[in-house]
Formats: structure tokens, C-alpha cells, sequence
DNA sequence: AGGCGCTACTATACCGGTACAGATGACAAG
DNA sequence: CTTGTCATCTGTACCGGTATAGTAGCGCCT
């Protein structure tokens, strides 16, 4: 015990006793306590866990991920807890989501069925969810999906277009072009955001072709934008779930030979680094992506330190605020000038 | 034991008892074996460490140290194992690098000093290291830092250029033009690639402008450009630490009404994907950091594996191979035109 | 002198599992 | 009927710490 204490809690005995058992650890080269088993004495590991659906690599990868994970590893350092990050995919019989010792949890834009997040409820432990669907009695942040998508399409509307593509992604659910335009997309994000659209399209009863593709990324919108434009009857404005898939959609219709915006208005999503940094810049819907990183990690360590003390575990519902930047990928609609199906 | 067994060792007993006290379990919503308690028996945590010395934020925005996370990560997900993200900063009381429960660690890119790689060896436990100077003993993963900045060095003295500006980063030491263009960078890395630019350059009597930054970023490119190229005998060439910063110099050298490579050529490091994306495209030294990243990743795990056998645990240093990519940014020196000087 | 409060140190009882050896019972072989 | 073998199940002893409630020693006040 005395030991213990030597390492943990310097106050409890003299100056004099402590160098020496310090002098001799070192001696024997005793390293100090070991974590693990100091986790289980004292019930807390030092660690939270962010669990991400799929691969690690896309939280790299991508620059919203990113910049999600750098703000909730810059909120954390000050109180020195580290960052694991769990995957649900991996081998049946180790799921990090319920053998790694952590004291909290992160669940960042999961499907809402995860079996990992089944674990890290059924664990009780202090979890925050990000772009999740919201659940009475937890802790969640988001943002105004619907209604920022809303915007972002009534401004597309404003400019008279009528006929509209909505590109989007979901891992599971039919892909390609959707006969039914009703959101079922497997992300809570995802699904809010059509609703967001389809909310500003069908007052004015401008058509909607809605495109899904399975993962939100550069190819899927380049893909995307040749299914919609090249065809005898193409749209005029191409709405996207993200900015990557938004600069995809933009290249695909410049190897058209269609130029953005006079051709065609592309809005994208997320307001990440790559829209400003685009030609031309685009339109988006910009979101504090650090804020919420941010929001949600002093959210995780405040419950962690309410469980400590025993008080109630009560759930927040956070929403952080949109807005609509307008940019140079939109512009009022066009009719065909005659002749132009030449393009390619 | 016999429920330990249920969880974990489901051949331990018959299907029949194990389905009663699953169901058991279920009715008492125990969640399993808590991971703690099992990572103190069974002396293995099912997660490995990450440490990178500063702040976690550039592992996330940095490219490079995001591919290479990635590719760990890629590397680590059909064993099960999640990543732990360790970070040196922080408080002085909690030490991730002393108090988190690993199963072994990378280390990558810290300072050689760093206490917190020192409480890693410490504590005796599996490591790989990442772009550090190798230790005898101790795996490591690197590339020939010194013969690939060499080789680009050498690219940029056969096309002439004689005044060349060598742009590194250092977290400590002086800061701005070096008098002495000794490598006294902090990081090995940038110490070996020091040594290799100059290996080029001296035998030629090539002048050597060293400037070192405190980080490796955009800006600090930017400013060094104008710094050496603002004057009245600037450099014709410069050698920099990273794609990033090379990117600054370019973006800073245009700021000057300067042209690349006409009027000054411009090498990075590490052919990031910024490298082929920017205009002028970079001339830089490839390294597959996908592969480095890989390669760590597995040697940690063969590492792991090894320490449980309780086989010996012998050192091995990889070196991965560098290519020189010329692209558009590097040219033939080109003598000043009269009057040039205007620029600015 | 006795009681009190304080600091410095220590004994005990867990924390929640797992490894391993042992116990039990059924069944086949001798 | 005894003995051996095997599949199941269980008892015991850790894993390496920490919280908590002590105990000892000592100066101080009445």
C-alpha cells in the first residue's frame, strides 16, 4: 500500500519514505503501477472510445472525419485521457465495442443497428452519440439536418430550377437510381437530409431524381453526375450528401464538356476544406464540424464525471447551427440552348 | 469459472449449460466479462498504442500521418485489436504513455528524447518504431531519409542551380536562416534528410541557405519563400521538409510575382497526394507510407505474438525504398534577367 | 497524567476475471 | 466388478493494484 501510494498519491506519506521506495523501484526497474490492474481497482482505464461503423481508414481519410476526431483529441488532452478508436468490422469473436476497457464512449455516424453499439449500450457506460438519431435518456449532438438541407435546396429552387438530382449514400439499401424518392438511406444523417430536400422540392413540385451510391466519396459523385446529365432529359442542379461527393459530381459534368454553374448548379454538404478549394467554389452547407467534436467530447468527460459522483445520467439533446454559404457552383437555371446534346 | 467459460470458452462446456446461462446473463443484463478485470488475468488488453508526441490534431490533418494511420489501422482490423491514440502533452500527474493499458505500441516520428517514449521502454513492453533513429534492439521501420533527400538534391545541382534554400522544421532549436547549416533538428528525420541535401550540395560548392520553422505546415513554407526570395540575391532552388511546405514556398513565391519553375525551382518530400494535386505538380522523393504504415503495424503483432510465447525479442530495422519523382516544379536554372528585381 | 488531534504508515478486503488442477459421472474395456 | 478414459463441470489461487479503516507515534492542552 505504501508503495501504491509512493506512486499515486505523493501526499500521503513523507518526502523522505518516498524517494526511497522510488530509489528502489528503480533498482529493480518497476516501472510503476501497471494500468490494468490499477484500471480494475479503481474502475476507471484513463481511455474513451470513438467507434466508427467501418474501417478506421475513412475517419483518416476524410476531412469532415478528421477534423471531427482532431477536435475531440485536442478537447481531451487537457485531461490527459487517451483516444481508442473501436471498429465494429473485424473477427466474430473479438468486438472491441465490448472487450476494450474504456471508460466512455463516442459513437460517430454509426448505423443506428450496430452491434457494436448495441455492446457499448448494453455495457451502461457514458456514451455520446454524433449524427445519430436522437433516443430519449442519451446524450446527443447534431446538427439541424433537415432544415439546413431545406435551405440549402430552396435556395436551388429560388433559382428556378425544376428538375433536380439528389445524390446520396448508404452502405446497405438499393443503389443507382431510386424509382421511389422516399428516404431510406441507412444513415440517420442521410435520411434527414433527403427529408430536407424533398421538404423544399415538392412545395413547388420540382422533380426529384434521387441517385443513392454506397459510399460518399470522389468517384461515386463523378459517377453520378454522368448518370443524371448524360441522358436526353438531364437535370439542372445536382444536390449531394457531401462536399467530396459534390467536387465529384462537379468533375463528372466537366468531362461532360458542361461547364458549373451555367450548365448545371451542384450544392454540396458539410462545408469542408475541399469546398472553398475547388473551381469553382462551391455551394454547401456549412457546419462547425470542430464544435461538435468539440461539444461532444466535453459532453462524454462531464457524464464520465457525473457517474463518478453517482448523480443522474441525464441525456442532452444538443443542435449546433447551419448556414447556407453560397457560392460559385449555383446560378440561375438555364434553358437548353438548342443543339447543345452534342456534349459528348 | 464455469460462466467465464460461457463467455469465453465456449468449447470449455455443453451447448446446453451455455445457452442457460447466456440467457441468465441476459435476464440479469450482465454485459459480458468486463474487459479490466479480464485484461489483469489474462495479461493482454486487446489494444495497442499510437504515440505522437504532440497534440493529436496533425495526425488527423497532416496527410501523411494520416495515411500511414490509416494503413496501421487497415493493418490492425482483422485482428481485433483497436488503436490507441497516445499523446505525450497533456498533464503532468497522467502520463497516456504510463497509464493506459496497451499490449505494445508505435512510436512515430516523436522526439528521440521524449519522456513518454521513455516510460514505453520503461515498461518493458512490445514496440515498433516509426521514422526514429534506430536503436540497436529495437524494431524499427524507416527510409533511407539521407540517400532519398540526397537523391533529389543531386536532381536539383544537375540542373544547375547553385543557391539553394533548404527549408526543415524543428520543434526546438533556433528558428529562421541558420548561420550554421549544421542538422540540428530535433527529429531524426529531418537531421538525416539535412545531411543528405547537403551531401549533394557540397561536393559541387553548392550554397546552402538553411531556414528551419517550428512546424512543418503551409504557412511556414509560405513565409520562408518570401524570406529567401525577397532579396537581392535570392536562391534559384529550394529543398523542402514536406510536400506541405513545399506547397507554401510555391504559393509564397507566386505571392512574389515569381514563377516555378521558371524563375525558381521548388522540391518536397514524401509525395503526399497535395503533391500531384497542386499546379506546378511537386518534384519530390515518393515513399510508400501505406507500406511503412503496414509494415510496423505487422511487426508489432508478429512482436506481440512473440513476447507470449516468451521467444526472444529481436530487433529488426526495415528500410523501405524511395523513389525521386520529378514533375513540373523543378527546372534549369535560369541567369536573372536585368530588372527582374521589380517583383513585389 | 490523560485525552485529543494530527501526521505517517499499514492491514485487510476487495476489484472481476482466468489458468489450472481436481472432482464427478458415464461409459467402454478388461 | 474393477479400472481407465473422456467430457463436463468446479474449486482454488492468483493477476496487481487501490479504498478504507485502522494503528502508532508525537506534540499540545487542561
Amino acid at each position: 500500500m505504501t508503495v501504491s501510494n509512493a506512486f499515486s498519491r505523493p501526499d500521503q506519506l513523507s518526502p523522505g519514505l518516498r524517494r526511497q521506495i522510488l530509489a528502489a523501484a528503480d533498482a529493480l526497474s518497476y516501472a510503476g503501477p501497471d494500468p490494468a490492474a490499477r484500471a480494475l481497482a479503481r474502475g476507471a482505464t484513463g481511455a474513451i472510445g470513438v467507434l466508427l461503423t467501418d474501417s478506421l481508414t475513412p475517419a483518416f481519410t476524410d476531412e469532415v472525419a478528421a477534423e471531427l476526431l482532431g477536435a475531440i483529441a485536442a478537447e481531451l488532452a487537457p485531461t490527459g485521457l487517451a483516444l481508442t478508436l473501436l471498429t465494429s468490422s473485424g473477427r466474430e469473436d473479438i468486438i472491441p465495442a465490448r472487450d476494450v476497457a474504456i471508460d466512455g464512449a463516442l459513437v460517430y455516424s454509426c448505423e443506428t443497428d450496430s452491434p457494436a453499439v448495441d455492446w457499448l449500450v448494453r455495457r451502461r457506460m457514458p456514451l455520446v452519440f454524433i449524427d445519430q438519431e436522437p433516443a430519449a435518456g442519451s446524450t446527443c449532438i447534431n446538427i439541424d439536418d433537415r432544415a439546413a438541407a431545406r435551405a440549402v435546396a430552396q435556395h436551388v429552387v429560388d433559382l428556378g430550377h425544376r428538375r433536380i438530382a439528389i445524390v446520396t449514400a448508404s452502405l446497405v439499401g438499393p443503389h443507382g437510381v431510386l424509382a421511389d424518392p422516399a428516404p431510406t438511406a441507412s444513415s440517420y444523417v442521410a435520411r434527414q437530409r433527403m427529408c430536407g430536400w424533398l421538404d423544399a422540392l415538392n412545395p413547388v413540385g420540382a422533380e426529384a431524381v434521387m441517385i443513392q451510391q454506397p459510399y460518399s466519396e470522389f468517384s461515386a459523385g463523378f459517377d453520378s453526375a454522368r448518370c443524371v446529365l448524360d441522358t436526353e432529359d438531364p437535370v439542372t442542379a445536382i444536390l449531394c450528401l457531401s462536399d467530396v461527393m459534390a467536387r465529384g459530381v462537379v468533375e463528372g459534368a466537366q468531362s461532360l464538356g458542361l461547364r458549373v454553374p451555367n450548365d448545371v448548379s451542384v450544392a454540396g454538404f458539410d462545408d469542408s476544406p475541399v469546398a472553398s478549394r475547388m473551381h469553382p467554389t462551391l455551394t454547401t452547407v456549412r457546419q462547425d464540424v470542430a464544435a461538435k467534436g468539440r461539444a461532444a467530447a466535453s459532453a462524454l468527460i462531464e457524464a464520465i464525471a457525473r457517474r463518478r459522483d453517482g448523480s443522474t445520467p441525464e441525456g442532452e439533446h444538443v443542435l449546433l447551427a447551419t448556414e447556407t454559404v453560397i457560392r460559385e457552383s449555383t446560378g440561375p437555371v438555364r434553358h437548353l440552348a438548342a443543339g447543345r446534346r452534342s456534349a459528348r
